[in-house]
DNA sequence: ACGAGTTTGTTCTCCAGTTCACAAACTCCT
DNA sequence: AGGAGTTTGTGAACTGGAGAACAAACTCGT
């Protein structure tokens, strides 16, 4: 299966390993996708910092995780790395870059403009991924006088033509629970395919959208739950400020 | 492929390696905690609408999950159902309530007060849960004007004193990446040992604190690439090879 | 009281993901 | 050129979790 294909050395972008239009499906393991984005946020910050080449180990200490779980991860996108060496920052940063999708531009619509829509709007991390925020949507007609952001805020009846105009795939639910079913049908009626949801509840997709959700008050309680096992598990009933590290 | 080796039979032994010392270690799996919360909330929306007993598949419906995954983590917890009834409602609900720790008052800072934290020192989903916004910190002198759902935004240098008072043990981090390391350091010094991290970086913490983080740009990232692959993939074997997604 | 029907709790099997370990491949030094 | 030193890429074992299936335990009707 290991299509030993051999690169030239030092040549950057001389011979592709990637054909343009590629017909194979490499599927990458979920567990992985869900980490290139770390990667790539690590590698430009290695980039930014003047780096030109990184071995594994470096960057996955920068990216929080183990270098066998990095070298395996990456080796599903193609053999990027040479052998002694380690990784060229651009270069990988790059084909990172194409796989996750973040080289092309992703208009993206956000529904429910409250205190997080709000949020959302202003965060300046999306833009610079290639998130393009063309609308904000809310039901409420005062909001609707609202300019967030740089953009006025559009009733909710005008999803179909702005999700149509604009050929939006991504839309984030940023709505009360109660509201977010009803938003989510609608969305996807416009043609959504891909919804990110902070309202806590459990949306009920058709087959062939994807959702992910972001609950805030879930993390907490994972959180207290662990908290909880600490001050259980805790030998020491006092103010135990000092902790200890050992290997365990 | 061949099939994996199988344990060799009765070659090793199958009694735990439970420790006599440790009675109250029900070890519940990282991925059954994750879901504690989501099966507390359907519970919650159940009581509110009069339920009071629900079988496995109906609370399992509610959540999103699949009834046999459901039985089974609530079985990490106890037998809190009945055979051939199912679970009562308000009952089901203390106890994991009181597993995950939500039964507790959990005190909380928030540290950042920008567009995001704004949104979470006013969403109301923390505190209906037990967790009590004590401090809003901030280290830009004009934020510290503020006030902030009732809170007056208060300075990061007085966070020692108020763990300290409050005895805080989860802190929750919504400042710039740039900040987010240094203020991790200093929370933990003051004593919290759980971090809910928004900025976009990875955190190194001693051993003994929890650090769940929540970026939305990976999530989004994470949606591209899939709508990526579904693009990629689409019915109409034109030659799109930029984004092309329509499903007229 | 007893059998039929229902639903939980648990066991077993399987799969995805993680980690280990090492050959392959590259650079550098002599 | 060749050997020593590095570092990647990957086969293979290992771990944790998911799902199917079923016995145990309960209710209800007769």
């Amino acid at each position: 299966m290991s299509a030993t294909r051999r690169r030239a050395p030092g040549g950057r972008d001389e011979s592709r390993p990637h054909e343009p239009g590629t017909p194979a499906t490499p599927v990458i393991p979920e567990a992985t996708v869900a980490r290139l984005p770390v990667y790539l946020r690590a590698l430009t910050a290695l980039a930014d910092a003047g780096t030109t080449t990184c071995s594994s180990e470096e960057l996955a200490t920068a990216a929080g995780v183990n270098s066998a779980k990095l070298r395996k991860d990456l080796s599903y996108l193609g053999s990027y790395g040479t052998r002694g060496v380690g990784y060229d920052v651009e270069y990988l940063r790059y084909q990172i870059a194409r796989e996750i999708g973040v080289t092309q531009d992703w208009p993206v619509v956000i529904v429910g403009i409250g205190n997080l829509g709000h949020a959302l709007a202003n965060f300046s991390g999306f833009r610079s991924r290639g998130f393009r925020i063309v609308a904000l949507l809310d039901a409420a007609p005062e909001r609707q006088q609202e300019e967030v952001a740089g953009l006025r805020v559009r009733g909710f009846d005008e999803v179909d033509a702005l999700v149509a105009e604009h050929q939006v795939a991504i839309g984030v639910i940023a709505t009360p629970a109660a509201a977010a079913q009803a938003v989510c049908d609608r969305l996807v009626t416009a043609g959504v395919t891909s919804i990110l949801n902070f309202a806590p509840t459990v949306l009920a997709v058709p087959e062939g959208v994807d959702v992910r959700k972001v609950d805030l008050s879930i993390e907490l309680q994972i959180l207290a739950y662990h908290e909880q096992r600490k001050a259980h598990a805790a030998p020491i009933p006092g103010e135990g400020l000092d902790r200890v590290e050992e290997s365990a």
